[in-house]
DNA sequence: CTGAAAGCGCTTACAG
DNA sequence: CTGAAAGCGCTTACAG
């Protein structure tokens, strides 16, 4: 192996025959130094292939210029898309990034965080797993680490947050299929375990109109929302029977459950799904069940997914600015670490309908 | 914003009534402590909220626990999946992951190793860019920074790779094709510059049989190659119209050129893609000319994105171990980090093939 | 403009 | 087993 050359900036002030101060200034491009000692300096620098030691100087500056990053599963193209969006503007600031994956998991997400904090992030960017407790969120607040959310927000916790405004997405998408002339759509969606009640309960109060605190709900119950609203704005009745809710972050979930929710009376005549996720395991069960689209069933996504303008018919859907939320969530980060002193501030993105072929008149 | 609780060793050597020397072997983990003295030790550090700074340690004991990666596009599902296997790999051994793109520019290739060996990770896993000049690769070696390639060689570069074996692969799609009967087969590749000489001579030395030396190819040459291999070994001739060579790293590319190339006398009966960008644009062109798979035009495409399988017919497609691609990269390189002493080696991994219903008989 | 000294938060020999 | 001291590679006041 290579002996490791490792020139210090003592070895090259050494070699320029300056302290190590001086060295330091030029390298390090902060203080004044004569052109003369700069040339010697840099001079000597290149010989000696001298490279800055990044921890050195983030441990006298405070600041490590790299951003942590915990997302759900970077092989999802909504994660992807939105860590696409982190970099670009991480770095065009000259920001690393530090990406961990949290598979939804609580526990993975609450050792991210520590491993982060401790590699001395100066900010943090995190999709929360959990939408009612997050003592690790709430402890970073007071350990001064800026943290800025996405898609989802936690209860009590008064950060920035970027997300998509999902209850008037998810109502423009259903009504998309009312004005259709659909009368029963279903929804299919995660409706992972909320502590605000049962599914049946929320549905009730949703439909009779009680307001629910719908800012920290996960996106899929504010998509529900959504669909609720779009019928009680219609002045449609709303059946629980076309509510399917697969219960897990989970293509497979869905795909197993959609062939008994299709097979009930009066069946949906089309179908509305909350993610890329359910979206993927509904259309694998379509195709199993060798319905076509739009004449056997219609559809409306959420989430513009590669395959969705590659089949044929194309799949309407609802597209989020997954890149534009990355981007935004990172400035705000910036801002932060920069020491702006401002409210926490949410910014919604609306999502835009994009019609393809997915959706019959009925 | 909250008074940031900074509580270093030496706060809590104090607060506990021990030496820093002693705290830091209770916290750090290494030397011997009397039960007692951990106990004072921890519960200092537990009511000041004690969080180790890494950078502190990794400045002293020279290593980071941080992997550097540059992958081509973290939104490609290739390079996303790849990742993920380089995570899974890293966090089971404790190991964060510094993450860059480097949209196939050389400059910006060469702009992340240097941030990510500034920051001092331990281990640099990379996607090069130019398979054949990469000096900033080279340097890495001399400054000791362990070097894993994936998916494309450098020449000269002597360090640890894996890839697929494309030849083979290639190979094995098109002999599919053949013998379902099809006689002309194109190829749509990216076919990015090489300075082997031009693609007219490339192709006449590979028709011929003389040896090129494959290894260092960018891997839709090396497909080509197996495209070229499987025609020779069948005795089948090589008509050089079949080549579409989109030149880029671009769907739009493909999808622009596929219709011209469509339109010729003697048409393509089946087509061959290199990979998941080919593959795209190609069937975007194809579902614009509404041409039907396999009625129409049978195909097999290169490695396994979503839509392939959820589009009716499926496609079939040589698939990539990219999780296993990326999970075998990382061990290799934690072997490295661990000091192990090996000459380079080289893991090509086979892809398989995904039948489903895209190639017509003939 | 330049240098000697101190120090960031840890770990590592070295005595005891 | 424990502590005083030195030091990792830089930057930051502070004199001059």
């Amino acid at each position: 192996m290579a002996a490791k050359s490792k020139a210090t900036i003592a070895d090259v002030a050494r070699a320029a025959g300056v302290s190590t101060a001086t060295a330091g200034r030029v390298l390090g491009g902060y203080g004044y130094t004569s052109e003369e000692k700069k040339d010697q300096v840099l001079k000597a620098a290149r010989s000696l292939g001298y490279r800055p030691n990044a921890l050195a100087r983030s441990l006298i500056t405070g600041q490590t210029r790299t951003l942590g990053v915990v997302a759900g599963d970077i092989q999802n193209p909504f994660y992807a898309s939105v860590i696409r969006g982190i970099s670009n503007v991480a770095e065009a600031n000259g920001f690393g990034l530090l990406i961990t994956n949290s598979d939804e998991s609580q526990a993975k997400e609450v050792h991210s965080v520590e491993l982060l904090a401790q590699k001395q992030v100066d900010g943090l960017i995190v999709t929360p797993t959990d939408t009612r407790k997050a003592r690790h969120l709430h402890n970073l607040r007071t350990s001064g680490v800026p943290l800025v959310l996405i898609d989802r927000a936690v209860a009590g916790l008064q950060v920035d947050r970027v997300g998509t405004d999902n209850i008037s997405a998810a109502e423009q998408a259903v009504r998309r299929l009312i004005d259709a002339g659909h009368r029963r759509i279903g929804i299919v969606a995660e409706l992972v375990e909320e502590e605000q009640g049962e599914l049946a309960q929320f549905m009730a109060r949703a439909i009779s109109g009680d307001p629910v605190d719908s800012e920290t709900l996960y996106p899929s119950w504010q998509r529900l929302l959504g669909y609720i609203r779009a019928h009680r704005v219609a002045g449609l009745p709303i059946d629980p029977r076309l509510t399917l809710r697969a219960g897990s972050y989970s293509a497979l979930a869905a795909e197993q459950l959609v062939p008994s929710f299709l097979d009930q009376p009066d069946r949906p005549t089309a179908l509305f799904t909350t993610d890329g996720t359910m979206s993927e395991g509904t259309m694998r069960a379509l195709a199993a069940l060798k319905l076509q689209i739009p004449s056997d069933i219609s559809l409306i996504c959420f989430d513009d997914l590669d395959w969705m303008s590659l089949i044929d018919p194309g799949i309407s859907t609802m597209s989020q600015p997954r890149l534009a939320m990355g981007e935004a969530a990172t400035r705000m980060l910036l801002e932060r670490i920069r020491g702006e002193e401002a409210p926490p501030r949410t910014v919604l993105m609306s999502a835009a309908l994009i019609e393809r072929g997915s959706v019959a008149k009925r």
